[in-house]
DNA sequence: ACAGTGATGAGACTTGGTCCCATCACCGTA
DNA sequence: TACGGTGATGGGACCAAGTCTCATCACTGT
C-alpha cells in the first residue's frame, strides 16, 4: 500500500489537459486543476514549477537530442546528425501510445498565447541544445547554428505530422521524409 | 503647455530598462517603474499589456520584415528577399543612435528567463511573418519556412553584431555578412 | 461659462507564485 | 510495542502581476 496515491505529477497533467481542454487554459485555476487530481496547490507547485509548465515534460527532449548527436556516426554530416538525434527521440519519446496525449497537448497550445509563448522558448532551448552538440562534434559556430536551426524546423515538420490521427506514421519515418524536403528547400533558398 | 508630461511610453520603458539594469528584472516591480516615470500602475498598463512587452516595441517589426520582403524584386530568391527586407529594417528601425539602447536592453533580456521567453515569441511571430509573405510571393510552404528559419538566424547573428558597440558596423552590412556566412554553412550540411 | 474629451489616478479584486510550518503515514530500530 | 526519522502533503499568510471600475483633472470648442 503507498502511503498517497501514486503520480501525483501524472495525474495534475491529465486533469489540467481536461480542464484547459473544458474551459480553456485562461479559465482554469491552478486550484481547480489540483482539486480535480485530489491534490492541493501547495503540491502542483512542487512538482511543477509554475502553470504552464505542466504542458512541457522539463527539459529530458534537450538531453534525448544531445545524446542523439553525440552518438551518431564521426562521419555525419550536421545535418545526419540531426537526424541520427530525430530518430533517437522517435524511439523514446515520439511512441504510438502518446500520438493522442500530443494531439490534443497540441492544440490547447496552439489556442493559448501564453503557452505558445513558453513552447517558443523550450524550441530556443532545443535548438541551443543541438548547436552545442553539433560543436561538441567539431562543426563550427555558424554552421552549427544553421544545422540546428534546419533541424529544428525538420522537427516541427515532423512533429506536425507525426500528431495527425489521421495518418498513423512513425516519428524517425517523418522526420525523414521531412529532411528531404528541408534539403530540396534549402538548394532553392 | 501640455496637459500631462508627454512621452509617457517612452519614460517608462527608460525608467524600465534603468531599474531593470540595477537590481534585475525579478527585483523591480511594475509600481516602482511607474513611480520613476512619474506615473502610476494604471498607467502603465494603459500602454503596456504586461511588465514584459515594456522592453519589445509592440509588433511594428513583423510589418517592416514583411513589407520589405514584398516590395523586393521579383526576380529575387527567397533568402535575396529575406535580405532586402533586412536592409529595410535596418534603415528603419536599427540606426546608429538606437545602438547603445539596444546593447543595454539586449543585455537585460539575456540576463532573465522570463524576458527570453518573451523574446522567443516575438522571434517566432517574425519567422512566421517572414513565411508568410514569402508565400505572397509565390514560394511554397516547405521552402517558405526554411528561408524564413534561416532569415531569422541571419538576422540574429546581425543583430548582434550591430549591438557590438566597439564595432559600429552599419545593420545593412552586417546582414549581408550574416547572409554569406549562412550560405556557405548550409552547403555543408 | 459650460459641457465634452482623453489621459491619468485610486483602489478593490482575482490569480499566479513563494514561503513557512503543521500533519500524516510509513519505516527502521530498540 | 514504542519511538524517532523521513518524505510527501495540507493550510494559510503573503507579495506582485494584471483587470476593472469609477473619479479626477486639464484642456478644448462652442
Amino acid at each position: 500500500m503507498a502511503r498517497w496515491q501514486p503520480h501525483a505529477p501524472e495525474r495534475l497533467v491529465v486533469a489540467a489537459l481536461d480542464l484547459f481542454e473544458e474551459r480553456g487554459y485562461e479559465n482554469t485555476t491552478v486550484i481547480e486543476i489540483a482539486e480535480r487530481a485530489g491534490l492541493t496547490k501547495s503540491t502542483f507547485f512542487r512538482h511543477f514549477p509554475d502553470k504552464r509548465e505542466v504542458l512541457f515534460g522539463g527539459d529530458a527532449m534537450a538531453g534525448l537530442l544531445a545524446g542523439g548527436i553525440a552518438d551518431a556516426p564521426a562521419t555525419a554530416t550536421p545535418l545526419e546528425a540531426v537526424s541520427h538525434a530525430l530518430d533517437a527521440v522517435g524511439q523514446a519519446a515520439f511512441t504510438p501510445e502518446r500520438r493522442e496525449f500530443s494531439a490534443r497537448r497540441r492544440a490547447v497550445i496552439a489556442a493559448n498565447p501564453e503557452l505558445r509563448e513558453r513552447e517558443a522558448l523550450k524550441g530556443l532551448g532545443l535548438t541551443a541544445a543541438m548547436a552545442e552538440a553539433l560543436e561538441r562534434r567539431g562543426v563550427p559556430d555558424p554552421a552549427s547554428r544553421v544545422a540546428a536551426q534546419l533541424g529544428a524546423l525538420v522537427m516541427t515538420l515532423a512533429y506536425e505530422r507525426w500528431c495527425d490521427p489521421a495518418e498513423e506514421t512513425d516519428f524517425g519515418e517523418a522526420a525523414r521524409q521531412a529532411l528531404r524536403q528541408v534539403r530540396a528547400a534549402t538548394a532553392a533558398s
